[in-house]
RNA sequence: GGUGCUUUGGCCGAGCGGUUAGGCACAGGUCUGCAAAACCUGGGACAGCGGUUCGAUUCCGCUAGGCACCUCCA
């Protein structure tokens, strides 16, 4: 296996090149530096469960490099712009469509949709990109863009609007390269749309639209007023943030084909590139078997989910819950929701992070120092450990501590790496039992464990402990009642009193704090 | 119709030509006043039919089911 040294990286990093189908040994344009340039949401709607998908996905991506040591430009665009709709609404965009019926400025949504997505991810714990462009920030470039590829004599000016001609386009190149057909498969399936005389082609796609005029969302152009198509947005804030050539594309399945194609064609006509080197897809959530999306109606939206505040949902679950569950899936395999699965991702999530806590402790018992707090804001660069060096002198430590980091860097396998996370819990759980209280961890054992929680567990997988965020002092007084009543316990324990206990620990229990009783005496623990 | 993917035990979900995935659920045990937690043990799976092979859940073919894209989509 080549072993890629530079710059400090420590790991090789492979990934699943949907280009080229394989799974690939990842090599930067620019040692030590990774451009990542990912699709994100059309800003119109609350992001349901499957935005959570390539959230979480490039994240886990984004925090690997980053640890592995690279210095990472992660780009992930707002579509504000709209896309045509298929249906009676043709030729009105999505977003002022929207707007129309609330009787707001097409910005107002777009702003009011945006905040509300952030505070998704934020709760979801993914970090903000580097750069957030949005596609109407950057319409001159757009337009610069078209003119190049006009000149190119990719396109064509048909009635105001700009197309690109694939036709031409695939006597040069392979239109169809990423999502593997030919122009005749896409030919085959190809509705013919009413509106659609001005293309040469059915396969041909608009770069420039002149706007009707019910559509209120429009820039001048030399061509007519009127709005970019989608598929340009990408190509042109990937080329102007990342370079004519960047390492890491990404985005959902369902983008290969038109978008992603598409974005590969107008790249080559106009810069003479395809301009990504490793194309990355996410796989997409399903529901009963089936994809779960805006256009089927059978969504559960973000705040939904979070609030349980939807028919299907039994309850809520929290977003970290909510994280563990796609974790727990390959990012390439399709991820089926139901209640059961997001029920056993949350008990799951509980224990690991319930062993966490009973690491510290038994850390601190042992005198082992704790490297200082760690509780930087999201997506701040956390400190760590080479990854290529590990402390541990157990060797089924040390094979957890490789585990992970091979799974890891095994195209982002996730559910992997999960399953040697769990190895550590029921470790440290032995150890807790154990007669000396540490069982044979010694102090390389325990600091290798607590590295895995906080550089993998914590920072690369991005998981966190919801219920410690509230803070200081309510939570000083709550333990210091829980030990009065506690105490009070005992003592209706040591007179066998189990009435007086057993109902104390009820009403406890209606308060969402459960109470164990250990040989050391009692322990709890809230919601 | 075209293209591609997929089918794993009660559920979710990895993986691989011969060796335990993991989680949740379930059963038995240890501990315990009871309970919970934890730990130990356990059962059960690779859609069906053929083929290649010393050996296939893993490769190939066929059959059946499912899905995705071809149109906005994460």
């Amino acid at each position: 296996m080549p072993k890629y040294k530079e710059y400090n990286v420590m790991r090789n990093l492979f990934l699943t090149n949907t280009l080229t189908k394989n799974k690939e040994l990842f090599v930067p344009v620019h040692e030590g530096h990774v451009g990542m340039y990912v699709c994100g949401p059309t800003v119109y709607g609350d992001a349901h469960l499957g935005h959570a998908r390539p959230g979480v996905t490039y994240d886990v991506l984004f925090k690997l490099l980053r640890h592995l040591g690279y210095k990472v430009r992660y780009v992930r665009n707002i579509t504000d712009v709209g896309h045509l709709e298929h249906d009676a609404d043709e030729g009105e965009d999505k977003i002022s469509k929207k707007a129309r019926l609330e009787q707001l400025e097409p910005m107002e949504v777009v702003q009011n949709y945006t905040f509300r997505y952030h505070e998704a991810m934020r709760l979801l714990n993914v970090a903000p990109p580097s750069i957030e462009p949005r596609a109407s920030g950057h319409i001159i470039e757009q337009i610069e863009t078209i003119k190049k590829i006009l000149e190119a004599g990719y396109a064509y000016i048909s009635n105001g609007s700009v197309y690109f001609d694939v036709q031409k386009y695939s006597e040069k190149y392979h239109y169809g390269i990423l999502s593997g057909r030919n122009l005749d498969d896409t030919l085959e399936g190809t509705r013919a749309l009413d509106g659609q005389s001005d293309k040469k082609a059915p396969y041909d796609f608009a770069l420039w639209k002149k706007a009707e005029p019910e559509h209120i969302m429009h820039w001048p152009s030399p061509w007519s007023e009127g709005f970019p198509g989608w598929h340009l947005e990408c190509s042109v804030m990937g080329e102007k943030y990342l370079g004519e050539e960047f390492d890491i594309h990404g985005g959902g399945m369902d983008l290969m084909f038109p978008h992603h194609e598409c974005e590969i064609a107008q790249n080559v006509a106009w810069r003479g590139t395809r301009g990504v080197r490793y194309w990355v897809h996410n796989n997409m959530i399903t529901i009963n078997g089936q994809k779960m999306g805006k256009s089927l109606g059978n969504f559960i939206t973000l705040p939904e989910l979070f609030s349980g505040n939807h028919p299907k949902l039994e309850k809520a679950y929290s977003p970290m819950t909510v994280r563990f569950f796609i974790l727990q899936a390959h990012y390439r395999g399709t991820l089926d929701f139901s209640n059961e699965a997001l029920q056993a991702s949350e008990k799951a999530l509980k224990r690991v992070l319930q062993a966490y806590k009973d690491l510290v402790a038994l850390a601190k018992a042992h005198g082992v120092i704790l490297s200082e707090a760690k509780d930087l804001p999201y997506g701040e660069l956390y400190s760590f450990i080479a990854p290529d060096s590990c402390p541990a002198d157990s060797p089924e430590i040390k094979a957890i501590f490789d585990g992970v980091y091979d799974a890891l860097c095994d195209d982002l396998n996730t559910p992997i790496a999960l399953s040697h996370i769990f190895e550590a819990v029921r470790i440290i759980n032995t150890a807790k039992a154990g007669p000396s209280g540490a069982g044979n961890l010694s102090e390389g054992d325990i600091k290798t464990l607590l590295q895995i929680f906080d550089d993998i567990v914590f920072g690369v997988l991005g998981l966190k402990d919801e219920s410690a965020g509230d803070g200081g002092k309510s939570q000083e007084v709550i333990s210091g009642l829980m030990n009065m009543v506690l105490e009070e316990r005992a003592k209706a324990k040591a007179a066998k009193d189990w009435a007086q206990s057993d109902s104390i620990r009820d009403h406890l229990k209606a308060l969402g704090i459960t109470v164990k009783d250990t040989k050391d005496g009692a322990e709890w623990t809230l919601e």
